[in-house]
DNA sequence: TAACAATTTTGCACAAAGTGCAATATTGCC
DNA sequence: GGCAATATTGCACTTTGTGCAAAATTGTTA
């Protein structure tokens, strides 16, 4: 029955059923954002969220708690493609190198216009920013984990996993913050690279490499 | 007639009635997190935060939006300290050396009790963490402001100001959640000065390649 | 001190969010 | 075609959040 908790968000070969249920998430997701996009978030009812996909006000509280959550859903997808990639990449490398190529396979070379109009929507709207906020928190901690389990440490006595995790999110939040509000000067993802270039924290133990 | 005793005309000391509302304020916000850290925060209506604190419920909405607001609202007085901090040192410093100052002056050496829960309530709280994420974001902005200033960089041209406030917050939220899960074996202090030292990122210079 | 102006507190009405429950409709499978 | 599983919906209800105007309180002035 409702079941808010995400089921596989990676529609594979399933059921008639789970991928009507999909594509219902998916439509109201995105019809949450446009009208957002339209009105602002607050001239927006969930009651006409629902009207606008063609389900019942009920319906759509069974698929998302609050308007926020619908409308940001899309970040979780992203958020467990970059995860996986980063443990698809092989252990030799070194972390952050790792990081990074996984960081820059989520963005395109050029964005398309709805997408950065959708980064402005999350940017500017500070419940939508809280609800994405919840979602960096889910990568981060399973992030964590990935890097623990790559470079053998224990999360519990070593705070690098938490804190290189940490780092790589607020890296990415402020590039993308600057390239959002500095006019296209340079690519997206040169400035996504260049600010983890800079960062590039002194690894595990290694003290001696630089 | 005699003159009124010196009348503050410029009112720099507050009135009585500022201090009141300060008081309600102070008040409001300490039963809320009393009562939250005592039933777990859905557990607790706005309506018995106010009857709690002896005032109606309509104006506990007159001074928070929000039950999340009321148990946050300390956290905004401690982002100023640390802005201000961060302001009060000498600009001979190296910046990364006067954000770790500033941040280390933020906790006392061996907190106390009630404190330790409450930063327990706010990270396992995802209502509460987001609420302090919005928080955090006015003070990054500010901070960024304040490195730019002394840096003598553009926000709008250069990601150092920005990213250098982005990593500082994630840095000691990483710490803080590491310190909290590992039982204290080390300070706390300890802790932050330790994460801070690794991060260090390659500060101002950022010559080209490198 | 008394009256006045400014501001705070409060009650009331109302829109919207969010949840539990049970009836109804749809789907997958035999 | 029929049946069990599950998704959709309606309904009742609590809680949140906002606007508005009537009290109540406070600071100032005559």
């Amino acid at each position: 029955m409702q079941m808010p908790t995400s089921p596989p968000r990676t529609a594979e070969a399933l059921g008639l059923r789970e991928r009507k249920k999909q594509a219902t998430r998916a439509t109201l997701s995105a019809v949450a954002l446009r009208l957002a996009l339209e009105r602002g978030i607050e001239q927006v009812t969930v009651e006409e969220i629902a009207q606008a996909a063609d389900v019942s006000l009920r319906t759509f509280r069974n698929y998302f708690p609050t308007k926020a959550a619908a409308i940001v859903d899309l970040a979780h997808n992203r958020a467990d493609t970059f995860v996986a990639a980063f443990r698809a990449r092989s252990a030799e490398e070194e972390i952050w190198s790792s990081l990074t190529e996984a960081l820059l396979a989520l963005y395109p070379e050029e964005p398309d216009r709805s997408w950065i109009e959708r980064m402005r929507l999350l940017r500017n709207e500070p419940a939508l920013a809280a609800e994405e906020y919840k979602a960096d928190l889910a990568v981060q901690a399973r992030l964590a984990d990935a890097i623990a389990e790559r470079g053998g440490s224990d999360m519990a006595s070593d705070i690098m996993p938490g804190l290189t995790a940490a780092l790589v999110l607020a890296t990415a939040h402020a590039a993308l913050e600057f390239w959002l509000s500095s006019g296209a000067g340079t690519s997206l993802r040169e400035t996504l690279s260049d600010a983890m270039r800079r960062v590039r924290l002194t690894m595990p133990p290694a003290p001696g490499e630089d």
